[in-house]
DNA sequence: GTCTATTTTTAGACTAATCTAAATTTTTTA
DNA sequence: TAAAAAATTTAGATTAGTCTAAAAATAGAC
């Protein structure tokens, strides 16, 4: 097995490979909140173990073996995630932190049955997919608000920004996943989009727009 | 916080301590596959943070703070135990080692949540009892099976051999928590005893009648 | 195409938890 | 109550993960 900083690694430079194809030091380094030289030694390490692909100063790429290890940790993440929230009644800006924590459980029993338990959900609180036993996942096709011409129209789900302070500020806006909405307008001078959610118009600026997803 | 590590050792202390008044180093070596000079380095460790009274050569027992702790990670263990046997259907016999990992989740709001949502157990799926939000609990008054007189009667409520090969044991004689039985007979020669479990007459052995609890 | 800036790696040190082997203290026992 | 046995502690090393500071490699600018 893997120790809990050997999956925080993997899943950081799965995370961080779907933007670019090979992943710097450095960039893993500030996702993970520690220093260039620590990230090396690890890199060493998982390495030595064929987890990544990694030749000194050529950045990494995950193996076949180090992506199902970083799918896995996905997946009990986004397990837990939807447990959280629909099982005790957690708002999905609090359930971050302790799916950090419950990720890390090994227990593939657990994991299969709690994905049981709750009748196999697709999606996490947040709109991501959620891997099956076998790392298979399917995410749909989303486009942020700010991408869509006045007038469309189309169902949130989805965030780019997974923070606590834009969840909640969206939860305030009635903004959240599964809500059918209408472009009404979009400000030409600083783009920010005017957006019909049922009865109610919400203004938001260009930010927001940015990072709120549609499925069309 | 306290580390996994510590958390353990405080856990070892309070369930060694139930037995005799202050607690050896051997000892608690022997409960955490570990050397006893391991031992004294952590008992200074956690006597440095005023969780254990520690002179050496003297013993150790918890302080108020340590109790807490461990009463906190005992309450986490068996909450945990009753959602796996309750909730995802694992078998009583396969929930401690998953719940030796669940029980070092921090989040104090998981674990509250986590009991109202199975209502508040009092006991677990081994009849241990549950400890509350404050660390109190209530022990019921427990005998074993070996110290009854033919044809008294109770209740199956607790095991004192808590390994899976008992566990299972129990299982397949039907001897499980919650059974009303009634002692049939006693073998003067080797103590084993016949006990009456609803229809049927199982014959255990001097060394079950020892680890199987009833409630009278 | 060299030189500077950036990125990455190496070297050496630190902390937490562990170990073995040796020394010390307590307990037992005779 | 003194010697032997058992329990406990100290000393010194080890491993995983981290750090700072310095060296090395790569990339970018002119």
């Amino acid at each position: 097995m893997n120790t809990f900083t050997e999956e925080n690694y993997l899943k950081a430079i799965y995370h961080l490979s779907s933007k670019t194809e090979s992943v710097g030091t450095n960039e893993i380094a500030a996702a993970l909140n520690t220093k260039a030289a620590s990230v090396t030694d690890m890199l060493k390490k998982l390495a030595e173990k064929k987890l990544i692909n990694y030749a000194r100063y050529q950045g990494v790429t995950l193996t076949t073996a180090g992506e199902k290890v970083a799918l896995s940790i996905i997946r009990k993440h986004r397990l837990w995630e939807y447990f959280l929230v629909e099982k005790l009644n957690f708002k999905w800006d609090e359930v971050h932190d302790v799916a950090e924590e419950l990720e890390h459980i090994s227990s593939k029993e657990l994991v299969d049955r709690l994905d049981d338990f709750m009748g196999n959900p697709k999606y996490d609180p947040h709109g991501d997919p959620i891997p099956d036993k076998q790392g298979k996942f399917k995410a749909h096709e989303l486009k942020p608000v700010s991408s869509l011409e006045v007038n469309k129209e189309g169902i949130i789900s989805g965030v780019r920004d997974h923070s606590a302070a834009f969840l909640q500020y969206l939860e305030k806006m009635s903004l959240t996943i599964g809500k059918k909405i209408k472009i009404a307008d979009i400000n030409t001078y600083d783009h920010s989009v005017i957006i019909q959610a049922g009865d109610k118009r919400v203004h938001v600026s260009r930010e927001v727009a940015n990072n709120l997803l549609i499925a069309l």
